[in-house]
DNA sequence: TCCTAACTCCGTATGGCTTACGGAAATTGC
DNA sequence: GCAATTTCCGTAAGCCATACGGAGTTAGGA
């Protein structure tokens, strides 16, 4: 990727407050920047990052193929438009209540996020567009943060505990439904074709503990797993561990 | 994918107890199945999963691309083999001090598989392959645990907490090792080349929490993020949550 | 008024990818 | 020695991103 395209890239993210560096000459364009992200957006929903094409973007909007490299340098800068515009979704709503449902809030905001649009999960993150959209969210989950007695450095570690919990659960979670989805059999089903071959691989005396967790579990979920409530009773421990961090360090301060 | 492939690839998983189903005419085979998963290991340690390909594997082999359908039934199904043979290279030493030890050596055994074989964060996750490495190690997971004082759900969600939390954490790790390798750039390049837009668009009075953050962050890390650092900050916390959780629930019962 | 620079749109081509299909050659059981 | 079986692989279809260059459109300047 050349530095041109770097700048090139700010200059998109940032475009409403830069303004269009578009020159004058030439015929318009027939859509806007945005049209492009927002039709980009709609057949990553639908389809995923693995089907999501340039080719198809163009459909959507009655361009040919090669006439979308005049809106976007690449795929790869195309991907970070699409990033900052989903960010800017959702409002950021002042923060209230306790420290723990502050954070509780931040969690289940990136939680949505990934249930709303699976593909951001698909992202290979290279290093990250700043957008307006994703620095005004870092500043707002800072905020829910702010004053609560740590350091500079741990609410940023914070913020990353979270969101690294949050993606690997949001990612366990998504993948389960796609999966449903396009496998078309279900768990039970799953379990069935499998369970011949594995009855006899598995002896139930070389696996004791996995045999009964996985009895408990499989029957208490009903599937092979539950990520919603793995997803609950996860971030309820993470903010166990957060709160009773803030004590002790209170206590040494 | 067919109930036969499923089958298919569940006897290859566990080639090991099964044996070879294979039919005694025709030519011998000119490799083996080992010979394939080794092969494609070498590939996407090399390259990643995106620049992983059939065509790279067999070309190792000195087999024509394909050749390899012999071996395996797709793409698919040769990556679930990955999977488990590499969950099979490390040994699963018995569990040995506290539980906060216990729960932190399986926590870096999967740090460091991550870091050994990053395209395991880039598998897209249908359903597990459940093969003999990934089924012993979910037992020893589970045993670093068995008599803690946790229910049988809990272990479970526990090890998946762990497993989201870790999958997160070396999934920004490897990405901004992998971007510094590729890019060839640096982070302070990077800041260097974006900080002339990043400053004029984004106003200090608009951004003062991750304005202050950023700077401590920034002198602190040397870079933008340090994810080895935030892991172990991370997972501290994560621990903190677990042991709360116990003392807690030993209180009641 | 008219030329020309700048810009958009897009046709073509290159070089990748997986995998379906079918043929040639090798090997073994009968 | 024949027939069944299996391996290896050539070909081709159908995807993908994007480099390059040409044709047509628009506005500014002479």
């Amino acid at each position: 990727m050349e530095n041109q395209d770097v700048d090139r890239t700010l200059e998109l993210l940032w475009r409403r407050v830069l303004g269009a560096p578009q020159g004058s000459r030439g015929p318009k364009q027939r859509v806007s920047v945005d049209d492009v992200i927002r039709a980009a957006v709609a057949v990553a929903d639908e389809e995923g990052l693995p089907a999501f094409s340039m080719r198809k973007v163009t459909d959507r909007l009655g361009l040919k193929l090669m006439s979308i490299y005049t809106y976007v340098p690449g795929r790869a800068e195309l991907i970070g438009l699409m990033i900052d515009e989903v960010a800017g979704e959702q409002p950021l709503p002042p923060h209230e209540g306790s420290l723990r449902q502050r954070l509780a809030g931040v969690a289940r905001q990136m939680w949505d996020e990934f249930h709303r649009h699976p593909w951001l999960l698909q992202v290979e993150n290279s290093r990250p567009w700043l957008g307006p959209n994703v620095s005004d969210r870092y500043e707002w989950q800072l905020a829910a943060i702010e004053g609560a007695g740590f350091t500079d450095l741990e609410m940023d570690q914070i913020v990353t505990l979270i969101a690294n919990f949050v993606a690997g659960s949001a990612r366990s979670s998504v993948d389960a439904r796609r999966t449903a989805r396009q496998s078309g059999i279900s768990d039970a089903e799953w379990w069935e074709i499998n369970a011949p071959v594995l009855e006899r691989v598995m002896p139930v005396d070389q696996y004791p503990i996995s045999g009964r967790v996985g009895q408990v579990a499989g029957q208490e979920y009903n599937a092979v797993g539950d990520p919603d409530r793995s997803f609950v009773f996860g971030l309820d421990r993470v903010l166990d561990g957060l709160e009773h961090h803030l004590r002790t360090r209170s206590a040494h301060a």
